[in-house]
DNA sequence: TAGAACGCTCGAGTGCACTCGAAGCAAGCG
DNA sequence: CGCTTGCTTCGAGTGCACTCGAGCGTTCTA
């Protein structure tokens, strides 16, 4: 009951953009990825994700012996959520504040869960805004190509 | 047939957020705003607006015998344009290239209809984006909810 | 006609989310 | 052993879309 903090979305939809050929791990250890690998299975870059972790989006990576970063499964799933979030347009500061609730236990579920109802009303807005822009498109786009076909034909 | 460049999304859905009371026309002239006025219009600040005449969005605003701009109900319209096109995600440097063709005339109707149309697919996929992250937090929210309940109830 | 309110230009500053570079240590291969 | 590759920290730089301020002229209202 301690494990599931970060709601298990095992769904490993991992973005493979910018992965150059098979990721062979680097460090033995069952499922411990050097900064490398997770940066090309994430898509993110080791930059951004040093990043992550310093401005504590990150709950805190393990290290090597002589003190490289070892990512674990379950940072790798951390990050796959993070990815969704940043999808769903939330700024980085409240996804920082999500991960500290996160990391706080679970006396802040009901917090954590007002943050991603926000996040779903946003979202659900953007939706129904990018909907309306539809239509105008759809309108201008019918508009130019009928000028065109009016200018060939007749 | 010169003065629908801007296709005519007549629909004065003039976003009126940051209006304090009603406009009333300060110098005169049929559908002459000055600046302040139009800022409350559209929801845009004074200096957003030169800005965009600065960057080339908006055509080339009319000016008073003292140099102070007069915002036309053509400028209005163009304006309800970009707000369109700001919803989409457009980057403004596409915006840009878009007033451009427009103050081309109509041989530029096949690009401008490109625009829109890659314009539509971004929508498109941006929605879809959306949609699959709403999957994502409906199944958080439901997890919270859940925990909730079973703290409580039982 | 005084004075507040508004507008002008130009250039610098802000906030966000990265993104990059420099200097230096460590691992692992031939 | 030397070399490449990759890691570390720290701070500075980038791109986008505004946003603000200074300093000065104009216009409206009482």
């Amino acid at each position: 009951m301690t494990a599931i903090d970060t709601t298990p979305v095992k769904s490993p939809d991992v973005d493979r953009s910018a992965s150059a050929g098979p990721v062979r791990p680097r460090s033995g250890g069952r499922g411990r990825y050097a900064i490398s690998e997770v940066a090309a299975l994430t898509g993110l870059s080791a930059h951004t994700l040093r990043w992550y972790e310093q401005i504590g989006l990150m709950p805190e990576v393990e290290r090597s012996h002589a003190g490289q970063r070892r990512f674990g499964e379950h940072d790798l799933e951390w990050l796959a959520c993070l990815g969704k979030l940043r999808l769903t347009g939330m700024p980085i500061a409240v996804m920082v504040r999500f991960a500290e609730l996160v990391r706080r236990g679970e006396e802040t579920f009901d917090e954590r869960r007002e943050i991603l109802e926000r996040t779903r009303h946003e979202v659900l807005a953007r939706i129904a805004e990018l909907q309306g822009t539809l239509d105008v498109l759809e309108t201008k786009i019918d508009f130019y190509a009928g000028a065109r076909r009016a200018s060939e034909g007749a």
